[in-house]
DNA sequence: TCCTCCGGGATTATATTTGTCCCACTGGTA
DNA sequence: TACCAGTGGGACAAATATAATCCCGGAGGA
């Protein structure tokens, strides 16, 4: 049964809501009958007009009867009502979880993609796609995305495909020195290329604060042009790291450890560590956006999967990453144990 | 698996349609990739339009890639593919049987219900609607629809609907003396009062022949009138019968058993017993209609269920039943057998 | 070099869905 | 008895989705 809503939810989910209004409609009938084609539509806030189209499908399947008291549902009805419970159940599954976290984390829209990245690395193909998905549907033509760094981003870039004309390209802040395939730059440039768009770049050695960044500012004409931009960006699409994982990877990787752990970091995006109640306790010295700062730009999407990143998904989005979360049921699952709580 | 797919044709079948649809464009991209969005409308008989919304679909499903040189089936697309196949070869079974069946037994159409009649009584009820939707896809105003009797037609009255007005349901043949609910005259009341039409009895005690059944026609003028109705029926709507059952229910029995018997009758129909090659051995006294004379009617529709009666309907499909033949999964599966050897 | 076929865009024609009425009828109620 | 609320069914215009049929610039192969 899994493996077919699996296959349907996949091949044909325009025709997911079909089944749930027929299985809602066929429950309600039910619970409620005889009952006429109107109160129906009232009872389930549709058109009177496409519940009767459905209502006429079901009386042609034999699964109800028509009398002049309303409608009740055949014997048969019931079996193909109770299998179709299961059914629902299971297809409804991935987006009940996703009401819930959306609601418990207070982001607007969480989409959930099968599979868990800890377990199965392939399975970040996928939560790359629905992130380059969910990006599609917010872009339009002449805008600016930001993006972050991480092999989860570059995964997305990878799955990204043109959905409107001119778009721009940048990274969102200053480099991280890792691979270089897994750099904001290099996924800005991918991206990019996949989206028939141009790229900026932010070439900025780890680790610069202070006055020299200040000097650098100063002196570089293209870094200020491209914070400005950063600044303007109508997407901002931004990974989500462990607190520890990431600070292992910076040359201060000791001492910050240990001051992080001490201070209970649990997340870390866009150059901010995180608590799991939001409270930003460290940030990295760098030009760009801070998880913080997000109140310029437009959409925020922030893309994580795993269930070893659960935690660091809440700290995240308590801090302010608030449109929406595409994550991996791994994850989903973890982060509502967490909630729960 | 089954039961999803139980479910989909039950509960929405336009998705069964959607899915073999998006089935077929995959595996002929897969066939004949690179390949244009042209090319392939050509291969698969369909609009270049339609071709292009679905594979636009696949394309943002991440199952196919558009390329300069054609579009290809990705990766996981041939994921996707290998478990559609699965899905299509369960979904197709049944078609597959009713195009063979047709083809064998040279019927315009055959439809196959789920189940067997034989192990499990009630899906006779599966069966007599689906010949019921099979009549109402004939219906028209005005028509007139002659029915046999038998416990299977009696279900097809029951699950009659309304899909034409004034329409008028007459007994396709003679009475024969068996439990009033199955007889002729009493589906066509039950069947008229379903579709709201009208019903016409023919009183003809069993066993009158020769003489005595001129003599009744010469007197009865609503015989006559009848008997003039039937011929002209749009519609035939019988059953199948047992040749041995059939027989061991009439006066004669025992003389007509041992003479059937000897010259291999299988089925009957209309009042008339045939071998299983088609040819006709005996026929009943009546007046109306029989097997070997439909020539003046319209569509003849045969229902019979069971793997009994297997031989039977492959008899009586010989002999003259020539449009359509409603059966279940298990006589279906039984005739096959048959006609293979 | 040409020439075919590719994906994508655009426009028009056609079906289908949807909202919104009305109608005749039935069962319960005052 | 006469009503009345609620039923399924019919009808029709508006809105929307779908389909047919072009055309276009460009990439590969001959």
């Amino acid at each position: 049964m899994e493996k077919a809503v699996a296959l349907h939810r996949r091949i044909a989910p325009e025709l997911v809501g079909v089944i749930e209004d027929r299985f809602n409609i066929l429950r309600q009938i039910q619970f409620a009958q005889p009952v006429g084609r109107r109160a129906l539509a009232v009872a389930l806030d549709m058109g009177e007009r496409v519940v009767r189209a459905q209502v006429d499908f079901l009386k042609a399947a034999g699964l109800i009867d028509f009398t002049p008291l309303g409608m009740s549902v055949t014997e048969e009805g019931q079996g193909v009502l109770e299998e179709l419970a299961g059914y629902v159940r299971v297809l409804h599954g991935f987006s009940a979880l996703e009401e819930e976290l959306a609601e418990r984390l207070g982001v607007r829209r969480v989409v959930v993609t099968r599979g868990d990245a800890d377990a199965d690395p392939a399975s970040l193909r996928e939560l790359g796609r629905a992130a380059a998905g969910v990006l599609g549907g917010y872009l339009g033509d002449n805008m600016t995305v930001a993006v972050s760094g991480g092999s989860t981003m570059a995964w997305v870039a990878e799955a990204a495909s043109a959905a409107a004309r001119d778009v721009t390209i940048v990274p969102a802040r200053g480099g991280l020195g890792e691979k270089v395939e897994y750099q904001a730059n290099t996924i800005a440039a991918v991206m990019a290329g996949k989206l028939g768009g141009r790229y900026r770049m932010l070439h900025l050695p780890d680790g610069v604060g202070g006055e020299a960044l200040d000097v650098l500012l100063a002196h570089d004409a293209n870094l200020r042009d491209v914070d400005e931009l950063i600044r303007k960006a109508d997407v901002v699409l931004h990974g989500i790291g462990l607190a520890e994982v990431m600070a292992a990877r910076r040359v201060i990787a000791p001492a910050l450890i240990n001051e992080l752990k001490a201070r209970g970091a649990a997340g870390e995006a866009l150059g901010q560590y995180t608590t799991i109640g939001g409270e930003i306790v460290y940030t990295t010295d760098s030009i760009g956006l801070r998880l913080d700062d997000l109140g310029g730009v437009g959409r925020v999407i922030a893309v994580a999967g795993g269930r070893r990143k659960a935690a660091a998904i809440v700290a995240v989005t308590a801090a302010g990453s608030r449109d929406v979360l595409v994550t991996d049921e791994g994850a989903a699952r973890a982060i509502r144990e967490i909630i729960k709580s």
